[in-house]
DNA sequence: GCAAAAGTGTTTAACATACACCCATGG
DNA sequence: CCATGGGTGTATGTTAAACACTTTTGC
């Protein structure tokens, strides 16, 4: 069962702890595209594919905390949003006995905008056009798009797209892309008023046309309901 | 891998399976409860405390297969529905580093209420009224209560705590206890008749009363959208 | 002034809720 | 025939959707 140098027996069971991360990013006059950082395998199994940014989970430390280092390892980034995907363990999904823990993650386009670290193993991909995925992680990025897309319709996730200040067009724009249609900007703006999750703030953000008024997230509204969950 | 000094035995990480099974007791003339198996420990940590039904994952055994097999084992159960609640893995939760992956289950109640095994190191127990409970069990437990009572709103679960044939009432008696709340007949009836999901017998239950017309359930319609989870 | 996005108002339909009412059976 | 739960009808209020309209800016 004890493992005594990291090759030998693999007869027992290891813990693999992954991040689905998604950002935006703005491309000609479309709407944004969902995108996600993906690392290239530089051994076997798989290696030369692309695969989820992860990690061994380590015996002394929490899962959350090694889905945050293993991202931070990885990709340099800070997530504004990280919860919990699912565990993905079948006997056969890896040559050896692999259950992995899988956390799924919002970064700001801001934040995801700042350069990757020199490094041409790491790579932002649109969700829509990705490339041929070691394990079976395209069927999890799936599963992760399908949870992306459902908790946007009942709780504030969305927020986890945005920087600080925003504009209700840039706010609608996020729920736009992930759902992949537009939206009516009038009863979009009176759903949203209504919820009580924006402050408005008095600047206005100018551009070609007519002033947009700024707002602020409410951090009093949980971005997401989770439940009696331990945090 | 990194590893402390010593301590060799229980130095790595061990994965169990434990699941949370909902099932309904009928009472005198309120409600039914929610009930739920629990399991006495015999050794420590925690001896005799009460605690999920569980074990140790196998090497060669696919998560839900242990969900099941130690379901089995420790209550001769068999679920109607099965579903993966979530992974807790936090460093303290207990002496030894374990990572518990728990599933949730419901039973039928005509299936509940057969004997549990000659052993009276098992027994149900009224979710709103628990005992001590090992580990961080109990939080584990109100999750997955939670998550009942969420999923029930949404989905159509509530089929999973019935039998084959049943009548409205009996349908509705199931979201009431979940809910903890009386629900109006009339809408009810439309709005379960309007969901498609039901099939109507030529059948009647005849009670007291004016006979209640028996349905079945639709299995073309899927108990709850997991998403794209592969099965 | 014109184009275009910001922001307001109004109409309609869908839906949940509340509750009045009739129906069918056992006693 | 009456008590009780099964089952139907209907009025009311809330909400989402569709869209016409006014406001404010850059050019």
């Amino acid at each position: 069962m004890t493992r005594s140098n990291g090759e030998a027996a693999h007869d027992d069971i290891r813990v693999a702890v992954s991040t689905v991360i998604f950002s935006l990013r703005h491309g000609g006059e479309d709407l944004p595209s969902v995108v996600l950082p993906l690392v290239r395998r530089t051994r076997d199994p798989h290696a030369g594919q692309w695969a989820l940014p992860g990690g061994w989970l380590d015996v002394s430390e929490n899962l959350e905390a090694a889905a945050s280092r293993t991202l931070a390892e990885t990709t340099a980034l800070t997530p504004s949003y990280l919860e919990q995907l699912y565990v993905f363990g079948d006997v056969g999904r890896s040559p050896s006995r692999v259950v992995s823990i899988v956390y799924w993650a919002l970064v700001r386009e801001d934040v995801a905008s700042t350069p990757l670290p020199e490094d041409e193993n790491v790579a932002w991909f649109d969700t829509a056009d990705l490339p041929e995925l070691a394990f079976d992680h395209r069927s999890i990025i799936e599963y992760a798009l399908w949870r992306l897309r459902n908790k946007v319709g009942y709780s504030r996730i969305a927020h986890g797209l945005l920087p600080d200040l925003f504009t209700l067009a840039e706010l609608r724009e996020v729920y736009e892309a992930i759902g992949g249609k537009r939206l009516d900007p009038a009863n979009f703006r009176r759903q949203v008023e209504g919820s009580g999750t924006l402050i408005p703030t008095r600047e206005f953000r100018t551009g070609s046309h007519r002033p947009a008024r700024l707002y602020r997230y409410n951090h009093d509204v949980e971005l997401a309901d989770r439940g009696p969950l331990p945090r």
